[in-house]
DNA sequence: AGCACA
């Protein structure tokens, strides 16, 4: 008998992670897990809930079944929010997946009450989630270098000689270095974030020397962290 | 540790 690692959980499109921490906020925690697994596939949904069985765990469900098997071993343990990531496939077919396939059967209902709140919160939560899930589709089954062909980068000025510090525009003004942070300690090298109160929108972001850099700016080039939000990245001025 | 879909 073979012991799986994953816990004997059948392979699903859908991972489950836990031993996140529980402190970062539902809507950076749904951005941060899409713009870091959307480098294994196209992404469908994420399912992030605050509830005090919930939190601390989420849901990513990929469009396809080897992007999860990926997700599973390659970011097994990855430093997120300080805390190593724990993934494994989820025990059950999404909703989304359900509702794709024509499965889907809604669970029963509790009281009229209770299920009128919940419907209005769910539109809510929906139209906050638009950029997101959008950003979903935009980057999905794009790694983050296929993403970076689509970069568009502004050509109007010379590209500054290479550097080991790059420098960061058009991102949207709710990223926090964290995000930034997980998107480019993937790479060799990476040493630090630096971004400016005063200034939203741009960050700094340095490596140990000009080549890590260099192979970080070409793999995040034009990568969305919302779908008006292609990063443009350059090398800082010295 | 905790497997949902407001």
């Amino acid at each position: 008998m073979v012991a799986m690692l994953s816990g004997d959980i059948p392979p699903n499109q859908t991972i489950y992670i836990n031993n996140l921490n529980e402190k970062v906020k539902k809507e950076e925690l749904k951005r941060s897990l899409y713009a870091l697994f959307s480098q294994y596939g196209r992404i469908l949904d994420v399912v992030t809930l605050k509830t005090p069985k919930l939190r601390g765990q989420a849901w990513v469900v990929f469009a396809e079944v080897p992007a999860a098997s990926n997700a599973v071993r390659q970011m097994q343990r990855f430093p997120f929010y300080d805390k190593p990531m724990r993934i494994q496939y989820a025990k059950t077919k999404s909703d989304c997946v359900a509702k794709a396939d024509g499965t889907f059967v809604p669970r029963e209902k509790k009281k009229k009450q209770e299920e009128k709140a919940a419907e209005k919160k769910r539109r809510f939560e929906e139209a906050q989630q638009s950029a997101s899930a959008a950003n979903a589709q935009t980057n999905g089954g794009l790694s983050a270098s296929q993403a970076s062909r689509q970069g568009k980068t502004s050509s109007q000025e010379p590209m500054a000689a290479p550097n080991n510090i790059l420098f960061i525009q058009n991102l949207p003004h709710e990223t926090t270095s964290m995000m930034l942070q997980i998107l480019f300690q993937q790479y060799p090298g990476f040493s630090e974030v630096r971004m400016i109160e005063a200034k939203p929108g741009i960050a700094f972001v340095e490596f140990a020397d000009d080549v890590q850099a260099s192979i970080a700016m070409q793999a995040l080039q034009g990568f969305k962290i919302t779908p008006q939000n292609p990063m443009v990245i350059t090398y800082a001025k010295k």
